[in-house]
RNA sequence: GCCGAUGUGGCUCAAUUGGCAGAGCAGCUGAUUUGUAAUCAGCAGGUUAUCGGUUCGAGUCCGAUCAUCGGCUCCA
């Protein structure tokens, strides 16, 4: 296929390439064109300003550039519906995004039936097939034009644009839209799009700022493909941690005792229990840390030291004896509340372990010292930002503060990375993370403690920890704790939002506040550094990290029930309690169901529960002291001698073995996520 | 904290314009004694999240509060 460009010039294409995707990569090199088209060569009307060859890089609506155009037009039919539906609404930013688009109005909020209503409009619209043309103005007709258009927020974006900007704009039919584009060439190229969701959303990103109704959507190539997305999400919301978590009896919330403060029932808490055993075995035993228990409260004094005082009140609960205030003033009293009376739940554990180690005079040869705490702590959230056990208000982390000597801190920030690794390889999520270096924020000094020189020097050894451990990271300012940088390991949920599970800490401020001291070989005081890390992360969110990436199906050795005897019938009651009880002997925890039912079931029942093995036991078993093993991984798998069996799982569940199967299942979802 | 939606036995859901709160599963009891994904019967289970209002009458309408969900903002 043949195209004759503006300039005379003439480009051959593959013609299997529809003209949507070439004007794209023509886009790509020069003034961001707006085109689309037909198949092969049919339609060749590039009505673009190019004026100069571009290379060409031929992308496609399956290429996550060429589907963000196609998307990013999809939200200009929706902005140009929502204008034909609701005219009085305003017009604000309307993005691509890597699961479709959003559109921002100022306007009343949306309901499912508007969105409805919307759709059919944008269907209508992309049967008008209105060509989709770019024009360029000045900053002076961009401004006349918003402004007869009444688009306020529109104007807003303008003003802030450079002055001597030739601004881009779009037109399709009446609708006319500021953006740089690139675009279809008409909309009657968007296809397979849906809309989601409707939410509200700040102008700007900024909570004193204008409330906008956003409308999420999502547009595909093809209708197919949109079809296999739309079933995806319905699937993962059956991988929610916060669904499966309660249906399988891990935890539950009550009204009455409030918000982000979730109940662990028995299993939930063997799960905490089994995570916590082998965390603490493993930092003291193998990593050298020594434990520690301190309160969980303290008076407010404390928190002025550390700084939270000023930088962290409100997310603290204070506990003040509000009640004797007020009585003692309707009393009439002269009430003076003195400032060593308020008390606050902790939200951190670092001060308290400080004044463990300010307990006795330090040498340098005591350094390194590893403080290791499993630390609840207490964060006032706001309200709307609980979720299952990933947000809550109550947790408990795998909490440490390492006092190193200066000489030792890249080693042992190290260390605590490598303790990361090892936890997460043991769970099997090492693959599932990203490495983020949290930096301070230079243009909003004021919520930080600590002079730029310490802040930069602090991060650049932070970054070239990182670069020589080959960890592939991404660099983020305005992330970082009050008083330093820190390396965060995310997540994604199966919505797909990202959350931090651990965190190492490079903290050069505190030992200064704290006044803590070694001696040094010639006899000086000298201050240490300071390492905040966590191994496991939180219990609470590694564990609803669990459940969505096995389902609910955990490796053995974390399952709150690794074995369910079924027998047959009430005569075999008997047998199947002796292999209990052998079991147990063993540490294998397992459990019988006695019921008088069908062994179908049972089994039924038992996989629901997502219990790893069931042995199933009767006549044959009961003579010839065998089990029948159907495991969750190979199904019916046949009799075998109890010991057999027991030496295995006692084997699996020792090596915390990840069974193939349960990698699978995971990486599967992991790799539809990334779509 | 902000915007919106939602809240009916443990779970999933019914209940017409405001007119006797109902079903399946789970549970309990009994019968059945079962060989690899649902045996049968009976019973029990509710101040419809909470508090207040309108009404002859409220699950349904109104207000407040609490909680859950989706976003935003925040996240030491």
């Amino acid at each position: 296929m043949k195209i004759t460009l503006k300039d005379g010039s003439v480009k051959e294409y593959d013609s299997a390439k529809t003209v949507y995707e070439i004007a794209l990569d023509i886009s790509e090199g020069l003034a961001r064109a707006a085109c689309a088209g037909e198949v092969d060569g049919e339609v060749v009307d590039l009505r673009t300003t190019i004026d100069k060859d571009a290379s060409l890089n031929i992308l496609t609506a399956k290429d996550k550039e060429g589907l963000a155009v196609y998307r990013h037009t999809a939200a200009h039919v929706l902005a140009e519906a929502v204008k034909r539906v609701f005219p009085d609404v305003k017009l604000t930013i309307g993005p691509s995004i890597d699961t479709g688009f959003y559109y921002d109005f100022d306007g009343p909020s949306f309901s499912r039936e508007d969105l409805d209503k919307l759709e059919a409009e944008m269907k209508k619209i992309i049967k008008e097939g209105a060509q989709i043309e770019q024009f360029y103005l000045s900053r002076e007709e961009a401004i006349k034009l918003m402004e007869e258009r009444q688009e306020p927020y529109k104007v807003e974006l303008i003003n802030d644009l450079p002055e001597d900007a030739r601004l881009s704009f779009y037109r399709q039919g009446d609708f006319v839209d500021l953006c740089a584009g690139p675009h279809l060439m008409s909309t009657k190229y968007v296809k397979a799009f849906k809309l989601l969701s409707s939410s509200s959303a700040y102008w700007r990103g900024d909570s004193n700022k204008a409330v906008l109704q956003r409308i999420y959507g999502t547009a595909f190539g093809t209708k197919d493909e949109l079809n296999d997305y739309l079933a995806y999400l319905e699937d993962i919301k059956k991988r929610d941690h916060n669904k499966i978590g309660r249906e399988m009896e891990l935890f539950t919330t009550v009204d009455v005792i409030g918000q982000g403060l979730p109940l662990f029932m028995p299993k939930g808490t063997r799960m905490l229990e089994t995570l916590q055993r082998w965390i603490e075995d493993k930092e003291d035993e193998e990593w050298g840390y020594v434990r520690t228990k301190t309160p969980l409260f303290a008076k407010s004094d404390l928190y002025k030291i550390s700084g939270h005082w000023d930088h962290y009140k409100d997310g603290m609960f204070i506990l003040g004896d509000e009640e004797k205030v007020v009585d003692e003033m309707k009393a009439g009293e002269q009430v003076e509340i003195k400032e060593s009376d308020v008390y606050a739940l902790r939200p951190m554990t670092c001060p308290f372990q400080f004044f463990i180690y300010k307990n006795s005079q330090k040498s340098y040869r005591d350094l390194p010292i590893r403080m290791a705490e499993t630390s609840t702590l207490f964060r006032n959230e706001d309200s709307g930002e609980m979720h299952g056990l990933t947000r809550v208000r109550q947790f408990t982390i795998t909490e440490a503060h390492l006092i190193v000597r200066p000489d030792q801190a890249v080693e042992e920030f190290k260390g605590a990375l490598a303790l990361i690794k090892d936890c997460l390889t043991t769970l099997g999520l090492q693959n599932d993370v990203t490495y983020r270096l949290s930096k301070w924020d230079p243009a909003n000094k004021e919520k930080y403690i600590g002079d730029p020189e310490t802040w930069e020097q602090t991060e650049q050894h932070l970054r070239d920890i990182l670069t020589e451990l080959e960890l592939p990271f991404y660099e983020a300012a305005g992330e970082a704790a009050f008083y330093g940088p820190k390396v965060d390991i995310n997540t994604k949920n199966v919505y797909g939002k990202e959350d931090t599970v651990m965190t190492v800490q490079w903290d050069p401020m505190n030992a200064e506040r704290f006044d803590m001291y070694y001696i040094d070989q010639n006899g000086e005081k000298q201050r240490p550094l300071i390492i905040h890390r966590t191994s496991a992360g939180c219990y609470e969110r590694t564990l609803a990290w669990l459940i969505e990436k096995y389902m609910g199906k955990f490796p053995t050795w974390l399952c709150p029930e690794q074995v369910r005897v079924l027998p047959i019938s009430e005569k075999y009651e008997e047998y199947a309690q002796s292999v209990v009880k052998e079991l147990k002997k063993n540490k294998v925890l397992a459990t019988v169901d006695l019921r008088s039912e069908k062994i179908g079931y049972k089994i039924r029942e038992a996989r629901k529960a997502r219990v790893p093995y069931m042995l199933i036991v009767g006549e044959k078993e009961q003579e010839d002291k065998t089990v029948s093993v159907r495991s969750r991984y190979d199904g019916d798998a046949g009799a075998r001698p109890l010991d057999d069996f027991i030496k295995d799982i006692c084997e699996e569940i020792r090596t915390k073995a990840i069974r193939k199967e349960l990698e699978e299942e995971g990486s599967e979802a992991e790799g539809k996520r990334m779509r």
